[in-house]
RNA sequence: GGAACGGUGGCCGAGAGGCUAGGCACUGGAUUGUCGAUCCAGCCGACGCGAGUUCGAGUCUCGUCCGUUCCGCCA
C-alpha cells in the first residue's frame, strides 16, 4: 500500500500527448495513469497516460533520489502527478511509435495521487488479443481508458459539435422534446414507464421525436433540430442499440431538394473532420432501382458487381427452379465475381449458406475456369450454361452465382452475397466514401402474416404528388392491390452501405392523412384514439413540412469504418439489452412496485 | 421467436475420453536507456452451471445461463 500524496494546488501544465522536441527545456507538470513501468534499478521509466497520449517519464536516482524511490512504488493504473524537465532524447533513444517519442520528462518530483487494484484485464492487449467483451463491458471504465475509445468518443463529440455549429448557421433552432411521452402503436416496441400518480397508466419513451417535431412545425417554429435520444425495445444488432442518438430535423415549406442540400452540406462538413471529402450533390437511386441493381435499399457503392437479370437467357427453360420462379413473377438473377473461377467447393458452400439465410433455396454457380464447371451443367447443358454466363457478362476466370425465387428473396440474398463477396475478394477500396440518396420508397409494405399493408416509413409520410390519383383509386375505389405501388416522398442517405439518415416530406393535408389511415385499415375512431391530438393540430393551419433524422452512431460507423455501434458509444448494452457494469435491468423493491400499482406475476 | 459460434487460471490461449501447454499480468529479487525491456525465482485453475453417457469427460450427449453474430423484428 502506497502512502498517497495530496494534489494540493498543483496544476497540470501539459497533457501526456502534447510534448514535442520544441518543448525541451521546459519544466512541466503532467498527471495521468501509469501505463507501464520499466525498472532498471537506478533508472526507472514510467509511461504516463492520459486521454491525449503517452509520455515517458524518467526517474534517475542521481538526479532525484527521493522521486526515484517513490516511483518504485507505483504500479499499473496508479494515478500520479509528475513535475520535471522536458529533455530531448538522444537520437538512438527516440521512439518513433510515440507522438511524444522525441522527448521525455526527467522527473524531479512525483505525487502518488491514487493507487489501483490490478486491472481484471490488460488494457494494452493487441486488438486481436482483447479480453472478452463481457469482461470489458463489466469494467467499462477501464476499457474506456484505452486510446481507441478515447479517440472514438472525442470524435463523436466533435461530430456533434460540428452538427450544432452547422445547424445553427443554417438558422435552425434546437428544441428539446419530452422523454416521457405516450405509447403509440405501430412501429417499434416502446420502452414503458409506469406512472405513480395515474394507477394503471404508463408513459412511453420516444422511439423518435416524430410527432413532436411535426407539432413544432404547426407551432410555427419553422426550423427545428435536436440531438435526440431515442429508445426502441427491439432485438439488438451490431448496429442497433436500445437507446441511440439521432440528429432530428424538421422544417417548414420543405421540399425534398432542400432536405437533400441541407444534409449533403452537413455530411460534407462532418466527414471533413476525418479528412474525407464527400462529393455533393450525392448520387441518387430510386428504391426500385437500388433493389434491382444492388439487391439492397442501402447499397454500398464503393464497388460495382451489380446484379444481372438472367431471365432473357432463360426463355422457355424447363428447369423447374428457374421456370417456376419466372412463372410466379419472381426472378432469376446473378452476380459476376471477377476472377471467381478459383472458388473451391467449400467456399461455394459458405456462400450458399449466406444466401440461404435470406431464404434462397439454392445457390447455383458457374465457373469459367480453364474448363467450364457448373452446378447447372447436368440440368441445363453446356450451351444453356454458357448462355447464362454471356447474359451476365461473365468472362474467362470469372464465376457467376445464381439465385432464383421470389423477387424479394433474390434481392436480399444476392444483395447480402454482394457485400460478402466484396469483403472476401477485397473489392472495397480503402478510404473511399460513397454517399447516395435512396428515394421514392414505397408508401406501404404488405405483410403476408396478417394480409394487410403497413406504412413503410410512418403514417405521416406524404405520397408522391403524381401517385395521388392512383392512391385515391386504391383506397376509395377499393383497388387495394395498387397500394404496393404508391411511392412516398421518403428518402434515405446511405454512405458505404450504411443507412445514416432517413426522412420524408410529411402530410400536411387532412384529406391525404385520412386516405393513409384508411389504407392502413385505421378507422376514423381508431385514428382519433391513437393520434387524436395530432389530427386536431393538423387542422389548425399546418404548413407543408418535412425533415430527416440522422443516426449519430451510424454516421460515425460510416466515418470510421468501425463495424460495431458499441465502439462508438460510452456505455452500450449487450445483445440481451443488459448493462453489465451497472447490472441493469434490475429489480425494484416492493415499496416502489406498490407505489406504481404494479404486481409482478411469476411465470 | 429461430439459427450459428463461443465460455479453460486475473487476461489471452493450446488441449477433439485417461498426466491440462505456453504467453501476458501479478509478487519478490537482480538490473543505468528501456519503450511488447531483460534475467532469476515465485504465484495462480478440477475447464460457465446442472444432469447424463463412460471404469474414466474441458474433451461426447442433453438442458440451462452468459457473450457475440445473423434471420425474424427494428412504422
Amino acid at each position: 500500500m502506497a502512502v498517497l500524496d495530496h494534489l494540493g494546488e498543483l496544476e497540470r501544465t501539459h497533457s501526456c500527448g502534447g510534448l514535442r522536441a520544441e518543448d525541451a527545456g521546459k519544466t512541466v507538470v503532467l498527471m495521468g495513469w501509469i501505463a507501464v513501468r520499466r525498472d532498471f534499478g537506478p533508472l526507472t521509466f514510467v509511461d504516463l497516460r492520459d486521454r491525449d497520449g503517452l509520455t515517458q517519464v524518467v526517474f534517475d536516482v542521481e538526479d532525484a533520489p527521493e522521486a526515484h524511490a517513490r516511483a518504485k512504488e507505483v504500479r499499473g493504473e496508479y494515478v500520479i502527478a509528475v513535475r520535471g524537465e522536458v529533455v530531448l532524447r538522444e537520437a538512438a533513444q527516440r521512439n518513433p511509435k510515440l507522438s511524444t517519442g522525441d522527448v521525455e520528462v526527467q522527473a524531479r518530483e512525483i505525487l502518488i495521487l491514487n493507487e489501483a487494484r490490478t486491472p481484471p484485464f490488460q488494457l494494452d492487449a493487441a486488438p486481436d488479443k482483447l479480453a472478452a467483451e463481457e469482461v470489458r463491458l463489466k469494467y467499462r471504465y477501464l476499457d474506456l481508458r484505452r486510446p481507441f475509445f478515447q479517440k472514438n468518443l472525442r470524435l463523436r463529440a466533435s461530430v456533434v459539435g460540428e452538427i450544432h455549429r452547422y445547424m445553427d448557421e443554417q438558422g435552425f433552432t434546437e428544441i428539446e422534446t419530452p422523454i416521457l411521452i405516450k405509447s403509440t402503436p405501430e412501429g417499434a416496441r416502446d420502452y414503458v414507464v409506469p406512472s405513480r400518480l395515474h394507477a394503471g397508466r404508463f408513459y412511453a419513451l420516444p422511439q423518435s421525436p416524430q410527432i413532436f417535431k411535426q407539432i413544432c412545425m404547426i407551432a410555427g417554429l419553422d426550423k427545428y433540430y435536436q440531438i435526440a435520444r431515442c429508445f426502441r425495445d427491439e432485438d439488438l444488432r451490431a448496429d442497433r442499440q436500445p437507446e441511440f442518438t439521432q440528429l432530428d430535423v424538421e422544417f417548414s415549406f420543405a421540399t425534398r431538394e432542400q432536405v437533400y442540400r441541407l444534409i449533403e452540406g452537413l455530411l460534407v462538413r462532418v466527414f471533413r473532420l476525418v479528412g474525407a471529402e464527400l462529393k455533393a450533390p450525392f448520387q441518387r437511386l430510386s428504391y426500385a432501382e437500388a433493389l434491382r441493381r444492388f439487391g439492397s435499399d442501402k447499397p454500398d457503392l464503393r464497388f460495382g458487381m451489380e446484379l444481372q437479370d438472367l431471365a432473357p437467357a432463360l426463355e422457355g427453360t424447363t428447369f423447374a427452379p428457374f421456370a417456376s420462379a419466372l412463372e410466379k413473377s419472381g426472378e432469376v438473377k446473378g452476380l459476376v465475381v471477377k476472377g471467381g473461377a478459383h472458388f473451391s467447393r467449400k467456399q461455394l458452400d459458405e456462400l450458399q449458406e449466406v444466401s440461404k439465410r435470406y431464404g434462397a433455396g439454392a445457390l447455383a454457380w458457374i465457373k469459367l475456369g480453364d474448363e467450364l464447371s457448373s452446378s447447372l451443367l447436368k440440368a441445363l447443358g453446356e450451351e444453356a450454361v454458357m448462355r447464362l454466363a454471356r447474359q451476365a457478362g461473365a468472362e474467362k476466370n470469372d464465376a457467376l452465382l445464381v439465385v432464383a425465387g421470389k423477387s424479394s428473396v433474390v434481392a436480399a440474398s444476392l444483395g447480402a452475397l454482394r457485400n460478402e463477396l466484396a469483403r472476401r475478394e477485397k473489392l472495397i477500396p480503402a478510404n473511399a466514401f460513397a454517399p447516395l440518396w435512396v428515394t421514392e420508397f414505397p408508401m406501404f409494405e404488405y405483410h403476408e402474416d396478417d394480409g394487410r399493408f403497413y406504412a413503410m416509413h410512418h403514417p405521416f409520410t406524404s405520397p408522391l404528388d403524381e401517385d395521388l390519383p392512383t392512391f385515391e383509386r386504391a383506397v376509395e375505389g377499393g383497388e387495394t392491390h395498387l397500394l404496393g405501388q404508391i411511392r412516398a416522398k421518403a428518402y434515405d442517405a446511405v454512405v458505404n452501405g450504411i443507412e445514416v439518415a432517413g426522412g420524408s416530406i410529411r402530410i400536411h393535408r387532412r384529406d391525404v392523412q385520412r386516405l393513409v389511415f384508411k389504407a392502413l385499415g385505421l378507422t376514423e375512431e381508431k385514428a382519433r384514439e391513437r393520434f387524436g391530438f395530432f389530427l386536431d393540430a393538423l387542422e389548425y393551419g399546418t404548413p407543408p413540412h418535412g425533415g430527416i433524422a440522422a443516426g449519430i452512431e451510424r454516421t460515425l460507423m460510416a466515418l470510421t469504418g468501425i463495424d460495431n455501434i458499441r465502439d462508438l458509444m460510452a456505455f452500450p448494452k449487450t445483445a440481451s439489452a443488459a448493462d453489465l457494469m451497472i447490472d441493469a435491468p434490475g429489480q425494484i423493491d416492493p415499496h416502489q412496485l406498490e407505489e406504481l400499482h404494479i404486481l409482478i406475476v411469476e411465470e
